[in-house]
DNA sequence: TTGATTGCAAAAGCTTTGCAGGGAA
DNA sequence: TTCCCTGCAAAGCTTTTGCAATCAA
């Protein structure tokens, strides 16, 4: 259970466990994959009247990162969004243009890109895939109905 | 030749060339594969005693990605930043977290994974991989002088 | 001439930081 | 009791925008 765990590196490194840092990583749990963003996080504990500060929850998602529990995220917009980091499950984000919506690509046909770096030298340590384009759903919808030019 | 190209789509689009536009457009072709942000653009314009306005940078390069001339990049740095879009050459990032250099990797196995969602209906427009971890260079490095734990 | 473009400064986001008071261990 | 953590407000950065003057076509 991740409260559990985050008590337990919390306490190695000498820090506290607090209500904040409970509730940030709650918020985490109950949105997984949603790819929440700061503001997002403060607004979710905000309208369930847990007041914590946005100071806090920056500070806090800067720890759960550092910790390895959130994976930080960038899609373009100019903030940053987050994810639960389960290691186990390596994944992409597809972005449809259209509708926004980010689809969790599963395919790992990275690996061969892996050893082939590795091959050359190369740690890896992280990988971070954007696909760009229009999802199925929206697809279908502008072959019916085109999309105007300009 | 990218000025004159720039040139013919502007007039295209109704739109008008200016020597910003012009010592924007050169600042990029000179800086080839360096991934500059747009303050690093103002300030090379700067130094060279061109002045031009950041707000005009900002518009410019704007303008660029626009036009398919620029492809804009994030390292999670907070800031944006810009490269020469050469489309016949699909490549992708590899920072290394040791001296931040930012490598160009060519290896294009991701056509497997393009071709698979393709045929699950998702339409490919752009593609952005980035690949954190240890360049050859500090791995070789770090293996004479290992990094002594905090 | 005409309206797109520029420069300046102000504004707008998102994120970080200083500091004093509060709270976990 | 100790000193880590929080909240608040201010500050910091990057990027955007309003407006009058300027300039390309």
């Amino acid at each position: 259970m991740y409260i559990e765990t985050l008590k337990k590196e919390l306490k190695e490194r000498k820090y506290r466990m607090t209500p904040q840092r409970e509730l940030v990583l709650k918020v985490f749990m109950e949105h997984d994959a949603e790819h929440l963003g700061a503001d997002d996080v403060y607004r979710i504990l905000f309208s369930k009247k847990h007041s914590v500060s946005k100071a806090t929850v920056y500070r806090t998602i800067d720890l759960l990162v550092e910790f390895g529990f959130l994976r930080r995220l960038e899609f373009g917009e100019g903030i940053y969004r987050y994810e639960l980091a389960k290691k186990d499950k390596l994944h992409h984000h597809f972005v449809c243009k259209i509708c926004g919506k980010i689809y969790e690509i599963k395919e790992s046909y990275l690996e061969n890109l892996k050893n082939s770096l590795e091959n050359q030298g190369f740690v890896f340590e992280n990988f971070d895939l954007k696909i760009y384009g229009i999802c199925p759903k929206c697809a279908r919808k502008s072959k019916k109905n085109p999309l105007r030019r300009k």
